[in-house]
DNA sequence: GCAAGGTC
């Protein structure tokens, strides 16, 4: 008699692909009772040995199945001291909502040899797993339990995967489950500590929930500490030497080598050493190509900081659009670290999906017609999932504003990530004045490539220089001393926090933007848009020009680092239009009470948390 | 009325 393997996927839509390339067909879905989600695949497949040719059931969980709850007696708020959560009686149960997917697995696992489970290759597909075990074990307890290990859908890595599986990980599915148990009785009694403590301690917060979290306290505090930094900073006056030098009718403003100094007597040193050399000379004349560099390929921390800074949505906004893009098929799976594609992936395929679209079929057909590239690799890779890129193409009329604005992100994002760098020529003047080196520098861009599909990057030429020669000397025009000071970093924004949470450890892909929304629902931020004031992190912002200037205006845009790779572009353009987040009373008093407790390890820092979620 | 992590 042929063999029975059951197979369970983390989520159906990858039971239904692995499903299709085990098959090596289009498999017939066949429903679940009482879940309307859920299919079960059968099909024929030969594993290798032992198991050989088997009669195949694929089918998937949506996730955990179980969920951790106190017993009945702690659940209500005033029924115990909160301490006494941390060794209260907790169980494991599955929610009524799930109960079909548990009941689907045990019928099919009862008559099965063994179950191969296909959840996500990463710490919380490993405790999924365990929760599938459990269950085939009750119905089945002779089953034999094996694990395929897959990073992406690719046919030939699934079959792979299929024929070499491995066995559960049973120290990152017990790391879980501390992550689990630990999250749930600090989470529970925290916030009923602080609920029931703070409440009564002032009218504003009657009737708010004060919440305590692993993961909402760093995420509070990187705001906080950022509010602080802000709230305390004392402006430091600095001194800089500017020289402007006029030549074929344009004004060039040359940059001092030093920046500038805080030292005001030896910045006015310098400076008469300068006036008194009377003339510049010209030590370096050079033009170099230089490129900008194509974007990597998309992740969900990357999805999340372009979405607050170009699509105004906040991260919890593009991530519920770009799952429901997900789920309607239009782009891949959305939630994701993985910044390289695997080479498996036939990129040039899904860049001709786009060819029809009346915005950027041109310029990828153009791809299609040599244009390709293969896109750069950056450093991270989860093994579970690709870079977020589109799956097919989809018309205008069949998405939502919204919907429109994220599809098209990704699909812009993908496109350039596919094409080539922009290419450009940049001239670099180096002139020695006194003891002191100046230079400018003019960008010409020469080929715009990727740029033209992926309008979020900005690159543009500037003013060109006059010609200089090496060894040339001239008489600036203009040469002052010029006092600033150093201005106050922003608020926190949105990408911002992002990016901290990300480094730090804090949530993952999936909930970062939970957890902002978090800590903005329980008051403990507000947000406000981002306008004027001192935003720029630039030495040109606040200056004093004193009475002895002759500097005139509108000569300073010669600032910027034209060829910077990678560059983020001028900040005063991103930045407008951008949310900031300020805490509240409540937010700051939170974080300072933690910090003033003293213990060991701060609460309000992401140290903790990262510890609790270290990988390796 | 609590957490964070999956996913539909």
């Amino acid at each position: 008699m042929v063999a029975k393997i059951l197979c369970v996927a983390e989520k159906p839509s990858i039971a239904k692909a692995v499903a299709n390339h085990l098959a090596g067909s289009t498999v017939p879905a066949s429903n679940v009772s009482g879940i309307r989600w859920l299919k079960n695949y059968e099909f024929d497949f030969s594993f290798g040995q032992p198991w050989g040719h088997c009669s195949v059931t694929m089918t998937s969980v949506a996730g955990h199945l179980d969920r951790l709850e106190f017993d009945e007696r702690y659940r209500k708020w005033n029924s115990c001291d909160p301490g006494s959560l941390f060794d209260a009686p907790v169980s494991n149960i599955i929610d009524k909502d799930k109960q079909p997917i548990a009941r689907n697995i045990k019928q099919q696992a009862r008559y099965a040899k063994a179950l191969f489970i296909w959840t996500d290759c990463d710490r919380e597909g490993e405790h999924i797993g365990s929760e599938i075990r459990k269950l085939a074990q009750e119905a089945n307890p002779r089953i034999e339990v094996k694990r395929a290990r897959f990073s992406n859908i690719e046919k030939a890595h699934v079959l792979n995967a299929a024929r070499q599986p491995i066995d559960l990980d049973e120290l990152q599915a017990n790391a879980v489950a501390a992550r689990i148990e630990l999250d749930l009785r600090i989470g529970a009694s925290f916030t009923r500590l602080q609920t029931l403590s703070l409440q009564p301690l002032g009218e504003e917060l009657q009737g708010l929930t004060i919440s305590y979290g692993s993961c909402q306290f760093p995420t509070l505090g990187f705001v906080v500490d950022r509010y602080f930094r802000v709230k305390s900073f004392k402006p430091e006056k600095h001194w800089r030497i500017e020289m402007i030098h006029q030549r074929e009718g344009k004004k060039v403003n040359f940059r001092w080598d030093r920046v500038h100094l805080f030292d005001r007597m030896a910045a006015t040193i310098l400076f008469e050493r300068c006036l008194a050399a009377r003339t510049a000379k010209v030590v370096k004349v050079q033009t170099k190509p230089t490129n900008k560099w194509r974007p990597l390929p998309l992740t969900t921390v990357e999805l999340q900081k372009m979405g607050s800074r170009f699509l105004g949505m906040d991260s919890q906004r593009v991530m519920k659009i770009a799952e429901d893009l997900y789920t309607k098929g239009f782009i891949s799976y959305p939630r994701t670290e993985t910044d390289q594609f695997d080479r498996a992936i036939d990129l040039k395929k899904l860049c001709e999906k786009q060819k029809n679209d009346p915005s950027w079929g041109q310029y990828a057909s153009g791809l299609c017609e040599g244009g390709f590239r293969t896109p750069r690799a950056g450093k991270n890779n989860d093994r579970a999932h690709p870079p977020i890129h589109p799956v097919i193409h989809v018309t205008r009329d069949k998405l939502s504003p919204e919907e429109r604005k994220v599809y098209e992100f990704v699909v812009r994002r993908f496109l350039a990530c596919c094409s080539e760098d922009a290419k450009g020529n940049i001239t670099t003047v180096e002139v020695e004045y006194g003891s002191e080196i100046f230079s400018s520098s003019g960008l010409v861009v020469l080929e715009r490539n990727y740029l033209d599909v992926y309008p979020y990057d900005k690159w543009e030429s500037s003013s060109q220089l006059p010609q200089y020669s090496a060894g040339e000397k001239f008489v600036p025009n203009e040469a002052n001393l010029v006092q600033g000071k150093t201005t106050p970093p922003g608020y926190l924004t949105e990408p911002e926090l992002i990016a901290l949470m990300d480094a730090n450890g804090i949530g993952t892909d999936a909930t970062m933007a939970e957890h902002i929304a978090k800590i903005k629902e329980r008051q403990y931020v507000m947000v406000q848009a981002r306008s004027g004031g001192p935003i720029l992190p630039d030495d040109d912002a606040e200056e004093d020009r004193g009475a002895t200037q002759r500097r005139s205006r509108g000569a300073s845009s010669r600032r910027g680092r034209g060829a910077s790779q990678n560059g983020g572009g001028s900040s005063r353009t991103q930045r407008s239009g951008l949310q900031e987040f300020i805490p509240s009373t409540l937010g700051v008093a939170l974080i300072q009470g933690y910090d003033d407790v003293g213990f060991e390890v701060s609460l309000s820092k992401p140290f903790l948390r990262k510890e609790v979620s270290w990988v390796k």
